[in-house]
DNA sequence: ATGAAAGCGCTAACAG
DNA sequence: CTGTTAGCGCTTTCAT
């Protein structure tokens, strides 16, 4: 029970490896890189000692002298709004969908969150740290002129978020202005007269998402106004709830900026009395899985997380190539359940 | 509008600096990493030089060759369910607490996702790949074994999940025995008598819960029997709608093994309708934000996330520092709402 | 097909 | 207080 695993030599580096193997230290990382010009026998041989002991090279000294190292950073920037778990839901779905994929492609994935207030640096600072090749922005957040400076100088990043005519920056994301469009003409579409945007329109996703709902009020002659809120599920509550008092009655289609805001109301309009749709319709933005669990089910604007971040990969490996590459907008599409 | 920035030298490693500030490697080293010995005057040369240049010592580098990284590795086993999206959201939101955490100890946070039946070596070779100072396991999904096997060999890791008498690995997590004996009491003081407990019993944490609520049943004299489903959402929904049918009028209290599949559960029963509380019972587990607005909210054992992660980063240090740990278990809670 | 040797960029003795 | 020097563990010419 004691001495299972027979490790009589210690072997940590790629030199004990060649001192038991009985060549130099060369041909061993050769060997356990794959290279052609190897002797079969001797690369059996290195391998077997290698999986005998365990042994793995260290992807440090690797990367040092590679100038390379296999990791891709993935940096969230937290607006003012700092803890602002509703986006997270989604964030962090598209999160577990880029490990994934980068695996694939045989990357590692290196995780920041940062807060641009207290560290205006924060973008330079990772790329300059030497530990990633290239790097994936979950979010503009506030933050879209610090990533146009740095698209200027460097290439290998790609950024989740909205795209705005003649930005330099390589973004994935969901036509947030068509999506916004697409819930306006939904709420019409099923008697609402009187619209509403839920949400905060700071970041450009939502002021997108927003913009393409008045697009669509504006053609079919109906109101729009906008009622802020933050985005994270404890201060939401009560505003909504505030903005329904001050507006009762006067409002009969609320296009919601996230899914988790439009679980948030319907919870509102619930204790207010108001039925859904009949009373009120409202559509969501995301498809969240909690979309489809909301009494009544929720009418709402899908985005294709796993798409994203596909496209978010596959873009970055082709700058890291030394591509240049244009940017990828997702078409939005309206997923119709009973709220609306 | 071309050069903002006077970068006239290229400025990459610290002799570069060394040079232009007229001192030598091991001083702009020194004075960088803020050591005492540095005479002032030189320090603030140095520091405005490299401020100016935008430089940043390389971590690759420097972590080669002090033996440490500054990195600490997190890693999600997937068990069976490769998707099990389900416990995701739990995951991922005890993710975004490690990041935090972990950044405001000054470490950098490295993840990979991995499916272990691919890859029986997963947690080796994320050790032994000297990118990272420690690791912290996310969950023990069906590799408890292996994880202790490793603890033997290896102390800076800390894993997320259930305690078992007498194991050799430092585990941070709830009391999920003691989570399931609430939930089931819960039901029991609330009318039911019939329990039904909704979940996979293959990991351990919800084999806890689960092994919990049969104290409770056993000891109060009312029945409960397993209603076996898969953690992903897409499949988990139709099993429960299965097992109601099969069930129809033999349950009037389930306790579902996460808030997810609570949510999932009050769906069905509103499709077969039965009401909540009044003909069956529901209590969930984890006390995710969706709990707060099902209909009705649902009553639910807290965890607590965000002290999870505390402590899971405080004990990864102290055994980072050499110390040898206990393991943390902390409190379940019991939320009332209106389910139950 | 393999060995020898130089060095990736940084830090930590060891001298001064 | 600062310069010099010797590597950290690995990869890659350049020889042979």
């Amino acid at each position: 029970m004691s001495d299972t695993k027979p490790s009589r030599t210690v072997v940590r580096t790629i030199t004990d490896l060649a001192r038991i193997a009985g060549v130099s230290p060369g041909t061993v990382s050769r060997a356990l890189a794959g290279k052609s010009l190897v002797n079969t026998k001797t690369r059996e041989k290195i391998e077997a000692i290698a999986r005998e002991h365990g042994f793995r090279p260290n992807q440090m000294a690797s990367g040092l002298r590679r100038q390379k190292t296999g990791v891709i950073g993935v940096v969230i920037p937290l607006g003012h709004d700092t803890r602002q778990q509703i986006s997270d839901t989604f964030f962090m779905t598209l999160l577990g969908f880029l490990a994934d994929e980068l695996t694939a492609h045989g990357y590692d994935l290196m995780l920041r969150r940062v807060v641009p207030d207290e560290d205006a640096d924060w973008l330079d600072r990772f790329i300059g740290s030497g530990m990633i090749d290239g790097v994936i922005v979950i979010g503009q957040s506030d933050q879209f002129e610090r990533i146009e400076d740095v698209a200027d100088g460097y290439n290998p990043m790609v950024v989740w978020g909205n795209h705005n005519e003649g930005q330099r920056h390589c973004v994935v994301g969901t036509d947030n202005r068509l999506g916004g469009r697409l819930a306006a003409e939904r709420l019409i579409a099923t008697g609402a007269r009187h619209l509403a945007f839920l949400g905060d329109t700071g970041p450009m996703e939502f002021a997108a998402r927003f913009a393409g709902a008045q697009d669509a009020a504006r053609r079919l002659g109906v109101s729009l106004i906008a009622l802020p809120t933050h985005l994270s599920p404890d201060r939401a509550g009560e505003e909504i709830a505030r903005h329904l008092a001050a507006h009762a009655g006067a409002i009969d289609g609320i296009f919601a900026a996230t899914d988790t805001l439009a679980s948030l109301c319907l919870t509102a309009l619930r204790e207010r009395g108001l039925a859904v749709p009949d009373d009120v319709r409202l559509v969501g933005f995301d498809d969240l899985p909690i979309a489809r669990q909301t009494v009544p089910p929720l009418t709402t604007i899908r985005q294709d997380i796993a798409a994203g971040a596909r496209g978010l990969v596959q873009l970055l490996l082709r700058r890291l190539a030394g591509e240049e590459t244009e940017s990828l907008i997702l078409p939005p599409q309206l997923m119709i359940r009973q709220s609306a």
